[in-house]
DNA sequence: GCGACAG
DNA sequence: ATCTTGTCGC
């Protein structure tokens, strides 16, 4: 994953693209669902990086478990490249939470992506697990303007297949980009990010993972660090 | 060749 | 993603 150049890593995409399901494989009722973001040094220009996760419980969004792990920036970002800069670090956080979930959410596309195999997607086929692509902005596609009111959405398409959902969360609030990981249909995904949206635009989950890792900025300027995170 | 382009 | 304060709108 380190040393890879832009061509291998496109041809590992489209190898790995064809291990994609889009048929639903996780529990009916969800118990536990968990959220992972990362984020990025600054100032310290140290090109470190954080990764973390939050296990929740459904409905209630009781945070059950957490965990965060610093390290190298493995790659730079490359438009439609981004899981070879974050997967790495996500495996490594998912192996440190002592419980499994039983959906997970990720930062970015799933395959609402060029070669269908986005950041959601690269982590639910390599971690076998089920997986949803929250983005908060179009990688690829087109679609029409959903209405106004919460739960309003309209299909992501390229061409002449629909890879996701363009869902409001809120009203009157820019909709999220929500498409399939791994082991979860097109329907699902979107109900599913609905279900996790309270007062929010973004999902608990999304939103307490990225609440984790940005976090930790305030605890480093605390302690007088000049690294920021 | 030009513009778009998750985080 | 990150750098940053105030400001506009529901
Ligand atoms: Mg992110």
């Amino acid at each position: 994953m380190e040393g890879l150049t832009i061509a291998e890593a496109k041809a590992i995409q489209q190898l790995l693209a064809k291990r994609v399901r889009l048929d639903d494989d996780f529990p009916e009722t969800l118990s536990t669902v968990c959220g992972l973001d990362c984020s990025y040094s600054r100032r310290g220009k140290d090109g470190r990086m954080i990764a973390g996760a939050v296990l929740l419980r459904f409905g209630s969004w009781e945070r059950l478990e957490s965990a965060f792990v610093e390290g190298e920036t493995p790659f730079p970002y490359v438009p439609g490249l981004l899981s070879f800069r974050e997967l790495p670090l996500l495996l490594e956080v998912l192996r440190r939470l002592e419980r499994k979930a039983d959906l997970y959410f990720v930062d970015g596309a799933g395959i609402a992506h060029p070669r269908r195999l986005g950041l959601a997607s690269h982590l639910g086929v390599v971690a076998d697990i089920p997986t949803i692509g929250v983005a908060k902005s179009r990688l690829c596609g087109s679609f029409d303007e959903p209405a106004s009111s919460r739960g309003a959405e309209s299909p992501l398409r390229d061409h002449d297949e629909t890879i996701g959902t363009v869902l409001r969360t809120r009203e009157a609030v820019k909709p999220l980009f929500v498409s399939p990981g791994q082991k979860v249909s097109l329907e699902s995904a979107s109900r599913l990010v609905l279900a996790c949206c309270g007062r929010y635009r973004l999902p608990e989950p999304t939103r307490q993972a990225h609440r984790l890792v940005t976090e930790r900025r305030v605890m480093w300027k605390e302690k007088g660090h000049d690294a920021t995170y």
